[in-house]
DNA sequence: ATGCATGAGGC
DNA sequence: CCTCATGCATA
């Protein structure tokens, strides 16, 4: 842990790789409940716990087509089989000299899915849904074969044509802001219309602005690594109630335990 | 690395 | 209007 290594392919192939802010975001989670959302979306995986101190998986129970091999990847992983896959992708990717840039542009020359720098750092990361990760972890796998694989095939650069919509300019709303929006969305995760333009007026934003915003805030919390993960010690395990949500994807177990 | 945004699909 | 997969643009 002396130093990190930013190992850049040749050294001139620098994209948005850049070093994390010491702060981050700083999410300060004002109680551990928050109103739990009687919805219930098509989350991957029947999560019944008996308890919430040990490490459970939340694969689909299949009809016994299911093998206990480790290796296969035939069926649903695990959400700790994709946190190590994530690790060990990243590992070699870095090693082979790839961006995450280039690993997205090669699927789209290897498969014809095109992804972008984004999506491979949030895989990475574990940043997507679980499903989301499991559509992509072989298709991930699969150019980590061929990359290590390839004794020096040179994969044809393409590039995808731009779409010709304007996009809208990327609104930056203030921290004092964010504050309260965060305030909101504990008392109330899915605000109606009326309240989202409630809220626009008193926070002078846009409404769509604010609807898209609590959007995002949900997706945020349906991923992998949700915002306000505790990370307990091990002699404190009876510290970890308050959950008693059995809707709301919990924290999984000692994931993100490091964030580069 | 991440914040705000788009668009497809679904009720 | 929502969720969900995805990415441009930006810090």
């Amino acid at each position: 842990m002396a130093s990190l290594i930013y190992s850049q392919p040749g050294g001139f192939t620098v994209n948005g790789m850049l070093s994390p802010p010491p702060g981050g975001q700083s999410l300060v989670h004002p109680g551990l409940v928050r109103g739990d959302t009687p919805e219930l979306g098509e989350h991957p995986g029947h999560h019944h716990h008996h308890h919430q101190h040990h490490p459970h998986h939340q694969q689909q129970h299949h009809g016994g087509v299911n093998s206990h091999d480790p290796h296969s990847d035939e069926d649903t992983p695990t959400s700790d089989d994709l946190e190590q896959f994530a690790k060990q992708f990243k590992q070699r990717r870095i090693k082979l000299g790839f961006t995450q840039a280039d690993v997205g542009l090669a699927l789209g020359t290897l498969y014809g899915n095109v992804f972008s720098q984004t999506t491979i750092c949030r895989f990475e990361a574990l940043q997507l849904s679980f499903k989301n990760m499991c559509k992509l972890k072989p298709l991930l796998n699969k150019w980590l074969e061929e990359a290590d694989s390839s004794t020096g095939s040179p994969t044809s650069i393409d590039k995808i044509a731009a779409q010709g919509r304007k996009r809208k300019k990327r609104t930056s709303i203030e921290v004092s802001v964010k504050g309260a929006l965060e305030s909101h969305f504990l008392k109330c995760p899915k605000p109606s219309a009326q309240e989202i333009t409630n809220l626009a007026d008193s926070l002078q934003l846009e409404k769509e602005v604010v609807r898209v915003w609590f959007c995002n805030r949900r997706q945020k919390e349906k991923r992998m690594t949700p915002p306000g993960i505790q990370q307990q010690a091990p002699d404190d395990v009876y510290s970890q109630v308050g959950n008693v949500n059995s809707d709301t994807p919990p924290p999984h177990h000692g994931l993100q335990t490091s964030v580069q």
